[in-house]
DNA sequence: TGTTTGATTGTGTGCGCACACAAACATACG
DNA sequence: CGTATGTTTGTGTGCGCACACAATCAAACA
């Protein structure tokens, strides 16, 4: 039964400093007005002591709103980005007490322009801090040097641009995830049929780097593992249906073997619906994410197993690590990996369970 | 932009239901000395606005400490509740400034009488709130009867006692992670060869409910899915590894074919060690739990997969449930089943490394 | 020396809540 | 009816800090 020593106060380090508590809050918070002789008495206090201000009264105090700007991509496909954004406001709950306000703005991840543009307009607002998915390198780039001349702390969220240090990155490491789904992937073809790859056709460029990072991990585990199954790679145009079955009915004829297959984004459900109206329920399918398509595709066997990636956690962590450094200077290790999930129709309800668990 | 209304304070409810903010807090608090007519006003207001207390306001005035009493089993093996023991102490952390202070006691699960003193002493001490792992059904029985009449909040851990609604339970579901890691083994047995169960021998009755659940929906799988698979049981003693050996020298010379096998509880790193010291390396193991142990055997690749539970989380989740309870009668779910996560190699590090990440 | 100015320092207030205490009220009993 | 006893209700204080404002001081100038 420990019993913790009693707190050190603002109170304490000013008599101890032999001046008054207001001198000692302007040199906690570096504000101006303080004689070099005031601020050297308080800062030799503060070496002495281990001073840890009392959140909660510092909280009751404040009086200013907290001001962090998140920018995301707006993607047609809401649904990965909704459930970090739902991370997000969960994040912004939780510091309701110290005034925290979460504002969302977005870009068009297929138009570097409107990521300039948001860009510009962070700056203009001067936010407390900014948590955004990064864009293409030199755009990113841009942003940062302006972020760092105005001493803006910010946060990359899902994608990582390693040129500079941010405060902290959130997000899975798409190589090592492509990696293990390629294990998982041929532990269902075990007679090494031909593996298929099922990608986005005329895609932009703009936030396929992940997909990218994924396919590229996938296939250094097949080039180490499975040299000598075959890979065929498919191009879809997704948006028409139609189209996509056409292709996709050629392709079955023209290789009969093919038994399994992946995405690497969020759309296997497009695939899955295929298949199940194909009866090709022989078929195993990997995908990513939980959206609610992908979930019942689980559900109804046509897709084996989903990655998963904790959106909502993601954007609740960037949240509270924005809000406790620009609060409490509180600083943690800079890169999380996120872990990777994988989520099957059995273990499904688990993970859904505990998607809200912080309400 | 949508500007949070101004929030709702213990002073505007008293002013809405017509008496003092003493009143209301007494009927937030529950504590006595309210008028039936004063807590009906009060409730009313309550029931139509949706009050949340300021933590920081709340932290700040709190004088009283609270103390939560955790019950846990004493196991010599100490991995899995060590991360359990963690979690407990960071939502200890976490809640320090409201003054938390969180107790663990132990009982010897293989002797219920030390359950019964253990739960003796725990009503002596009289705690604000208790959080246990349940031992055998009519102890666990009993010592709820007694927290009820004392009024005193229990959550469980780990194990579920189903007789009784607790304010929480977190913990992962044996049966379907059982079921669930079947398939899984499976997956690894494209060729239909004989499975291993290992099993501890002669272990008492306490907390072996738990594996037998995970046996239980390991059967329901291979009985739906495999009935053509044979299932070889082999009872370990364990504490002797020499005797171990010889008894699996034994087995897999009578049974050669055997090629995959599981454990159902945290004991796969000593199949491993059997594993390693053989050179079977072409035998597939399934286990469960993060033990440092596991983690090197799965790092060497002699465990292929494990079966985690983030004990961490049940840990921090107990006491965090316990504490916004006590605090602010906060309640949520009463069931919290934990997410089945399969950890592989390659999914390790990632693990890992967020198994802390709250400092 | 008196006055002004600007830099420096100290004091006071309130954030929202918990809790002690005082006040008001109801009830019972002599 | 008065007093004692218990119950219910309202008021006041302080938690530690941020910040506005008042007070003080030093230097400069007329």
């Amino acid at each position: 039964m420990k019993t913790s020593q009693p707190k050190i106060r603002i109170k304490d380090i000013a008599l101890r400093a032999g001046v008054s508590v207001g001198t000692v809050d302007r040199v906690l918070h570096g504000r101006p007005n303080v004689s070099p002789k005031s601020k050297a008495k308080v800062d030799k206090v503060l070496k002495e002591i281990d001073y840890e201000p009392n959140r909660m009264a510092s909280a009751l105090a404040r009086t200013k709103a907290l001001r962090i700007v998140c920018l995301l991509p707006q993607y047609a496909l809401g649904g990965y980005w909704e459930d970090v954004i739902r991370g997000i406001r969960q994040g912004e709950k939780a510091f309701a007490d110290f005034r925290a306000n979460v504002e969302i703005k977005y870009y068009d991840p297929y138009n570097y322009y409107t990521f300039e543009l948001a860009g510009q307009e962070v700056l203009k607002d001067a936010p407390d801090g900014l948590i955004f998915v990064p864009s293409a390198a030199e755009y990113t780039s841009r942003l940062i040097d302006s972020l760092e001349e105005n001493e803006i702390p910010f946060i990359y969220l899902d994608g990582e641009y390693k040129a500079h240090t941010p405060l902290a990155f959130f997000g899975q490491h798409p190589q090592k995830s492509g990696f293990f789904a390629a294990k998982m992937l041929m532990l269902m073809n075990s007679g090494r049929a031909p593996v298929l790859i099922f990608r986005k056709k005329s895609e932009g460029i703009v936030g396929s780097y992940q997909q990218a990072q994924r396919e590229e991990g996938f296939n250094e585990y097949m080039n180490t593992y499975h040299t000598d199954c075959p890979i065929y790679d498919l191009d879809l145009p997704v948006k028409h249906p139609e189209e996509d079955h056409k292709l996709l009915d050629e392709f079955f004829a023209a290789h009969p073997d093919a038994k399994v297959g992946i995405l690497f984004n969020s759309n296997a459900f497009i695939l899955a619906d295929y298949l199940k109206k194909r009866n090709k329920d022989n078929f195993r399918l990997i995908g990513y994410d939980l959206l609610s398509q992908n979930v019942e595709a689980l559900e109804d066997g046509s897709i084996d197993f989903l990655i998963a990636q904790d959106p909502e956690r993601q954007g609740y962590m960037s949240v509270q690590t924005m809000c406790e450094y620009i609060l409490f200077r509180k600083e943690r290790e800079p890169i999380h990996y996120m872990p990777i999930h994988l989520v099957s129709k059995e273990t499904l309800p688990f993970h859904m369970a505990n998607k809200l668990i912080n309400e």
